[in-house]
DNA sequence: GCTTGACATGTAACGCGTTCCAAGGTTTAG
DNA sequence: CTAAACCTTGGAACGCGTTACATGTCAAGC
C-alpha cells in the first residue's frame, strides 16, 4: 500500500503538492500533475479514506436509521442511496428493531463522526433525546418530528385521501368504509378530516361504525372484512391507509364470496408492490420524492449551499378493485 | 468537542492512559480509571470514530454490494446487519444499479480503507477483477463466484427442488413442469438435475415440452400458464424457481378457471412474503442463516478467529397451492 | 529597471487516537 | 535483604492526508 508521502517522494514535489492534484486544485502546473498522476498509476496508489475523513472532519457517509426494512422503507431508502450517491455520499443502515438503545447508537456515530448526517425513517427515542443531537450534525426525518431542528418530509395525507375518496365517489359509490392506522396520528386525523369533509361536501353518510382504527397489517384487512361482514348497514367501499391492510380486505372479500369491487370497492394507499401484484386501486406515494427532498434537505449541512425542495403530489393509481 | 488529548490533560495523565481506559486495557489502576472516566463523563467526551479507523487500520465497517433491493436481498441484508450488528460492525450498502463502474466503487472502497470487507449479494464485474481486490480485504458472496479466494454461501438448490417433488409425487401428482430460471445458471442446473433423478427413481415421465426457462417475474409465470393452456399434455403440477413465478402462475390458472390444486398444483421456491399472503406452498430457503454464515466466513479476518458455520436445510411450507 | 501580483510549490502544524518501548515504583520469592 | 517480576504510567512516533502560511519565480505594468 503506498501512500501519499511515498508518492510525494518518489515524485520528488511536497505531500502539498500531490494533496493538491488529489484535489483537482488549480494551482499545479498541469507537467506536475502529469508526472505526479503518472506515479500514483505505477504505483497504484490510493488515498485512505480514513485518513481523508479525519482531517477533513468529514466522512461523506449518511445514516439511515429504522426500525426494520420494509417495502415502503426500502423504496424510500432506495431513493435516498440514489441521489445521496450523486453528490457522493454513502450511506449506512442502522436497523434498531425498535430497541431505544440501539437507536441510539446511531446518533451516538453522528457524535463521533462516523457519519456527517442523519436520516430517520422510523425511530422510538424521544425527540428531546434526538434532537440534543443536532448540535452534531443535520438530521432530517421522514417520520413527523415536531422539533423546529429536525425537518420532515411526510406528506399531508389529506390530499391523497381525498383523491381516493374523489374516485369513490365518482364511480358511485357512498357507504364508504374507512381502515385508519395510528388513531392518535398526523397522518389518521389528516385522513379523518378530508373524508369528513368530502362527505359533507357530497351529502354524503358518515356513520361512525365505519371508522376502523389500528388497522395495519394484512390480517387486520382481513378482521375488517369478517366483522363488515356481520352488518347490515354494510359499506360498499373501504379506504384503507395502506396496501398491505387493502390486500388483506381483498383476499378476505374474495373468500367471503363478494365481488369486488361491484359488492365492495377497495382502495389502498402508497402504490407498492403487493397492490400491483393483486390489482388492487391506490394511492401513488411519491416516495422517492420524499427521500430525494430528505437528501436536499441535508445539502445546507452536507455541501454547503441551500437546493429546493421538488413539490410533490399524490396520483391515483385505477386496478380493478374499484 | 472535547478530545483525548484534552482528557489527558485535565486528569493529569498522558494520553496513553486515556487510552487504555477507553480500550478497557487491565493496566489501568482503578483510581485512575475512575478519575478519567469520571472527566470524560463531564466533559461530554466521546472518541473519533475516525481517528480510530486511521489508526487501527479498521473501520468496523462491512460493505453488502447488491444492484437492487428486492425482498430476498433484504432479507438476506437484514439477517447480515443483524449479526454483525452483534459482533461491532455497521454494514453499508452498495446499490449499483447493474453498472460496473459504480460497482467497482465498492471495491475502491475496500482498497482506500473504507471498509474492513465487502459482501457481495449480486454483482456484475468479471470474476477476476473482483478477486483482484482480495489482497485488500476479505469478500464473500452470496451468488456463487467460482473463485478460490471468494467463498459463496449459496445453498445447493438440489435438496430444495428434491423436497418440493417429493412432496408433490407424495400428493399423487405425476405431470410435473418445471418454470426454470436462467437456462445456464448452476441453480438451474441442480434443480434440473434432482428434478430428472427424482422423476426417473418414481418412474415417472419427464417430458422436455414441461420445461419453460427464462421465468423470473410474476408476468412470466403468467405467461407460462397461458401456453399451458394450449396443449392437449397438460401437467397437473408446476414447480417454480421463485414466489414471484408462483404468484404469476397462481393468478393466472384462477384467470383460466383452473381450480388449484386440483387441476394444477403449485409450488413455489423461498417462502417469500408473497407466497405468505398468497397461500401459496414453497420451498423455505433459509436466508438469514446463510446471511449469518456470511459473516462467520469473515470472521477470521475480521475479528481473527475461525467460526464454524451453521448447517442450513430448506424446508416444505405446506400450504393451498397443493 | 523596479514594483506588484499571479502562480507554483514547499514547510510544518494539525486532526485524534493507538501502540511500542522505557521507566519508576512496588510486590514477591528466595 | 536483594533480585526478579509485575504493575502503572509516560514519551514519542505513527497512521495519512489537509491546509494555512510562507517562499521563490517569473511576467506584466509603469
Amino acid at each position: 500500500m503506498s501512500t501519499l508521502d511515498e508518492i510525494a517522494k518518489l515524485s520528488g514535489f511536497s505531500k502539498a503538492t500531490v494533496s493538491r492534484v488529489l484535489n483537482h486544485s488549480p494551482h499545479v502546473s498541469p507537467e506536475t500533475r502529469e508526472k505526479i498522476l503518472a506515479i500514483m498509476e505505477e504505483t497504484d496508489y490510493v488515498p485512505n479514506r480514513n485518513a481523508i475523513s479525519l482531517s477533513k472532519g468529514q466522512t461523506q457517509q449518511i445514516g439511515m436509521i429504522t426500525m426494520d426494512l420494509s417495502e415502503l422503507i426500502l423504496r424510500f431508502m432506495n431513493g435516498f442511496v440514489e441521489i445521496s450517491g450523486r453528490y457522493g455520499f454513502q450511506t449506512i443502515i442502522y436497523t434498531t428493531g425498535g430497541d431505544k438503545q440501539k437507536e441510539l447508537q446511531a446518533f451516538e456515530d453522528l457524535k463521533r463522526k462516523r457519519v456527517d448526517a442523519l436520516l430517520i425513517l422510523t425511530s422510538v427515542n424521544d425527540t428531546n433525546v434526538i434532537s440534543s443531537y443536532c448540535k452534531y450534525g443535520s438530521i432530517v426525518s421522514w417520520q413527523r418530528m415536531d422539533h423546529p431542528e429536525i425537518p420532515s418530509v411526510a406528506m399531508n395525507q389529506y390530499d391523497g385521501y381525498a383523491l381516493a375518496l374523489e374516485h369513490l365517489i365518482e364511480r358511485g359509490y357512498t357507504r364508504i368504509a374507512n381502515a385508519f392506522g395510528r388513531p392518535s396520528s398526523i397522518n389518521t386525523r389528516s385522513r379523518r378530516l378530508a373524508y369528513e369533509q368530502l362527505m359533507a361536501k357530497y351529502s354524503l353518510p358518515v356513520n361512525e361504525k365505519w371508522y376502523y382504527s389500528s388497522i395495519y397489517s394484512i390480517r387486520d384487512g382481513e378482521q375488517v372484512v369478517k366483522s363488515l361482514m356481520e352488518r347490515t348497514d354494510r359499506p360498499d367501499a373501504i379506504l384503507c391507509s395502506n396496501d398491505l391492510v387493502a390486500a388483506g380486505v381483498l383476499s378476505e372479500a374474495r373468500r367471503q364470496r363478494l365481488d369486488v369491487p361491484r359488492d365492495l370497492a377497495i382502495v389502498g394507499f402508497d402504490n407498492s408492490e403487493l397492490s400491483r401484484t393483486l390489482g388492487i386501486t391506490t394511492v401513488r406515494n411519491p416516495i422517492s420524492g420524499q427521500a430525494e427532498n430528505a437528501f436536499l434537505l441535508l445539502a445546507p449541512s452536507l455541501l454547503g449551499r441551500n437546493m429546493e425542495l421538488q413539490p410533490l403530489s399524490f396520483s391515483l393509481v385505477k386496478r380493478e378493485t374499484t
